[in-house]
Order: C-alpha cells, then structure tokens, then sequence
DNA sequence: GAGTTATGGTTGAGAGCTCAACCAGCACGG
DNA sequence: CCGTGCTGGTTGAGCTCTCAACCATAACTC
C-alpha cells in the first residue's frame, strides 16, 4: 500500500512537471508562484507572505523569483514601510504566461486524477488528505526563516 | 481539494526527504534504489533492471550509483554475457546504512500517514492509488532510455 | 539613545535531476 | 561478413533546491 501510495504521487508529479515544463517552459514551483501572485491585490505580495503561501523556503522563493524576474515575468519593488523588504508583482508578461500555462496544466490534473477516480473515492481522497495535512507539522519546512 | 491533495503530499514528501538526509545523509532516492538491492538475489541488479523497479530514468540511476560508489556503499561490476551491461551491488557497508537509516524513515512514514488515518481511509486510499496509478501513462517518465 | 536580538531577504556552494548527446557492444538484414 | 539500427549505460551542461552564512533594517531592553 505504501508502494502503492509512493508510485502514484510521484507518477502525479513527474507528469505535471514534466508537461508543464513541455509546454509552458517552466517548473510548477514558478507556475504556484505565479498564481499566488495573480490572486492577490494588484498582483502583488511580500516576499515572505508569498512564501508562507507557497510553503516554500526563503531561499527558495529568492532564487525563484530572481529567475523568474530575468524571464520578465515577475518584478521586484522595494517597500516604503519596511526597508527591508520587498515586493513581487506579478508583471503583464507574467499573466499572460500564466494565463497560457494554465488550461494544460488544469487539464493534466483532470486526466490523472479526477477523471480516474469516483465522485466517491474524491471526497475520500479529499477528506484523507485534509487529515493528514492538520496532523503533521506546522511548517514543516526548513524551520522557518531559513 | 486539489491544493490539499498538494499540501499533504508535498508535506509527507519534504518531511521523509528532510528526516532521512538529516539522519542518515542520504536523499530517499539512494534509501530506494538500496532497499531494491537488498531485497535482489545476491544484492546486485542490472542497471536496467534497478532503473526500472524505482522507475528512475537510466541517466539519473547512473548519476546515483556513481555518487553512491564514492560514497562505498554500491559496487559497479562488469556483466560478462554481455559487454555493455553493468551490475550494481549493494556493499556490505551500503547494507549497513541502509539497516540504520530503514527504522527511523518507517517510523515517519508510520507517523505522518499511517497514524492518523483510520483503517477505513488506509484502505480507500490504497484503492486510490492503485487506481490512479493503473490509469496513468505507464511508462511515465523521460521516454523509457533516456 | 546604545546595544542586543529578531526579522526580511539575499547569496554561494554543493547536490540531484533532466535533457540531449554520446559511445559501446549486440542483433538483424542483406 | 558488413552495414544499419537498437539497446545498455554514461557524460556534461544547465537548472532548481537546500543549507548555512550573511547583510541590513527594525524592534526591544535597559
């Protein structure tokens, strides 16, 4: 079962990632990203707030956007407020990469997965998940500020 | 229910993944590609033959075992009926390591999924994957030589 | 206010992965 | 035999990720 379990989340992911880099050219990790950001207020976050969001590192999300900002698809803005911080805005380039990505990408979830399973065994699948993700560590990634 | 399907298994992923390289200095793709060396007929495998069990493209197994050899814990020997081929075989150091890192990796797998799902979502969740992972693209990854 | 600690974010090195190109050795057709 | 194409496996470049160290600013304490 456990088998089981491993080899068809990683079949999941290496499908996503692979059809997404494919098609669009980016990893889904950026993709995430880029949603957070088209669904916020002027398509803008606090780096930090977008990495809680995301549940990625710091570091993660520093590096990611650095590429993704030489890509034009994100840009950085300094905040007034805070000196130290800074701002991502999603850019028009960005959305419209998103806005192109996205159809495939929604696409490739509805193959692997719901349209395999019964309406049933979703609401399962959903309920399992949900416990599982209350009951493990909170966060459970590179302690925090890392 | 989507994003929490990505939440939990991407939680229950990075936690073995951290746990496992914090313990044992290994990522879970050595732990994997060790456990099916250990449990083959001499504790060796054609390299193609491990590649497939952990469904790893040939290029990555081949970048494992070469970090793996210098790390001592696999052995690369010829195959004799045919000159191409290799054999990877688990060292008795490599065994070691592995018996070490195996009890603390099943405890957090134990600990993340298995203790707090009910028998009954163990179950359903079971015929999930299988589910998914019959109906899914079979191979999946990089084109099978790659 | 000055010193200390905490927070936001970046950086660089090191490691693994993917992809495409590659080299052998094998197998098959003529 | 000899070429042509497959197959087993490796290699290198480029990318992302992690971890630890770091810098600058902000917040707290005395």
């Amino acid at each position: 079962m456990w088998r089981n379990y491993m080899a068809a989340t990683r079949m999941v992911e290496s499908c996503l990632e692979r059809q997404l880099q494919r098609d669009s050219g980016m990893p889904t990790t950026y993709y995430e990203i880029m949603v957070s950001l088209s669904e916020a207020p002027d398509r803008t976050l606090r780096m930090s707030e977008l990495a809680d969001r995301s549940r990625f590192s710091r570091s993660r999300l520093s590096h990611a956007v650095a590429r993704m900002e030489q890509e034009g698809w994100v840009r950085r803005t300094e905040c007034p407020s805070d000196k130290r911080g800074a701002f991502a805005v999603l850019t028009e380039e960005g959305f419209a990469a998103l806005a192109d990505a996205a159809p495939g990408h929604v696409e490739q979830v509805r193959s692997l997965l719901f349209d395999v399973l019964s309406a049933d065994q979703i609401e399962q699948l959903g309920e399992i998940c949900a416990t599982v993700r209350k009951a493990g560590p909170d966060p459970y990634g590179p302690a925090l500020g890392v």
